[in-house]
DNA sequence: GCCCAGGCTTAAA
DNA sequence: TTTAAGCATGGG
């Protein structure tokens, strides 16, 4: 089975690269930039914390609005444990209207940063040298952190190996006949797990593409099957439909 | 107007 | 243990 999936989960992976090209995920703001670009992930503390915060924000949202939050937030030069410490969690609910469910992402963003200064201090950097299991299992136990932005602050944030699953993933899988359709979060990943290297730079490009390929072609109501790299693999290719 | 968007928590069945 | 409701803005 993990050899089916190995030579399968590859194949995809190798045609949506070569139709999409690299995504350059996890978008970053530059040092002086003003707003989150797709340039190939965090390379400083400040963008990671970025990332982290992003994965809280575009929870069930648009990354537009996620990313409008980030740029609310850096242009009034909060992206540091110290400020995001202090800011009111009113006033920081505020800022990050644009993204949605801004009262409870507040609370999300003001619980994450106090773990990290309660249990890191002066050297919360050192939270993303946690070891990938560690630090998902850390992660899982706040309030308002779920498997998919775990795995998101792991692979991303910190640029360590952990699959990212999210519903495009269980619905692109599931058209293609290789998941049920409710198919739990830890049983996808794991098969994703088996199948491929633990590679962060893999893992991080396959999400990306994924993602992009549900957004772009392989929609919720109408999928664009013609054309589409992945049509001959597909279970349901022409299939019109609904949902699913 | 309805549906969807890079989920998660809490409470009810 | 599975299912539903609630959270909320913004674009198509």
């Amino acid at each position: 089975m993990a050899g089916k999936d190995s030579r399968e989960f590859r194949e995809i992976y190798e045609r949506l690269l070569v139709f999409y090209g690299p995504r350059g995920w996890w978008p970053v703001t530059r040092e002086g930039g003003s707003r989150p670009e797709y340039c190939g992930g965090p390379v400083n503390h400040s963008q990671r914390l970025e990332v982290a915060l992003g994965a809280l924000l575009t929870q069930n949202t648009s990354w537009r609005g996620a990313g409008k939050a980030l740029e609310n937030l850096i242009s009034r030069k909060l992206m540091n444990l110290q400020s995001l410490l202090e800011i009111p969690e009113t006033e920081l609910a505020s800022l990050i209207r644009p993204s949605g469910y801004f009262n409870q992402k507040a609370r999300k963003i003001k619980t994450f940063i106090k773990f990290l200064a309660e249990r890191y201090g002066q050297s919360w950097q050192r939270f993303f040298s946690e070891p990938a299991d560690r630090m998902r299992e850390l992660l899982l136990e706040l309030n308002g952190i779920g498997p998919e932005t775990a795995d998101s602050i792991v692979l991303y944030a910190a640029g360590q190996a952990s699959f990212v699953i999210d519903n495009y993933t269980k619905r692109l899988f599931y058209r293609l006949g290789h998941s049920p359709l409710g198919i739990p979060y830890e049983s996808l990943k794991r098969r994703f797990e088996k199948a491929l290297p633990a590679e962060s730079a893999l893992y991080g490009e396959y999400h990306a593409l994924i993602v992009t390929h549900c957004k772009e072609r392989c929609t919720s109501r109408k999928p664009a099957c013609t054309g589409c790299p992945l049509s001959d693999l597909c279970a349901r290719r022409g299939v019109v439909s609904g949902k699913d």
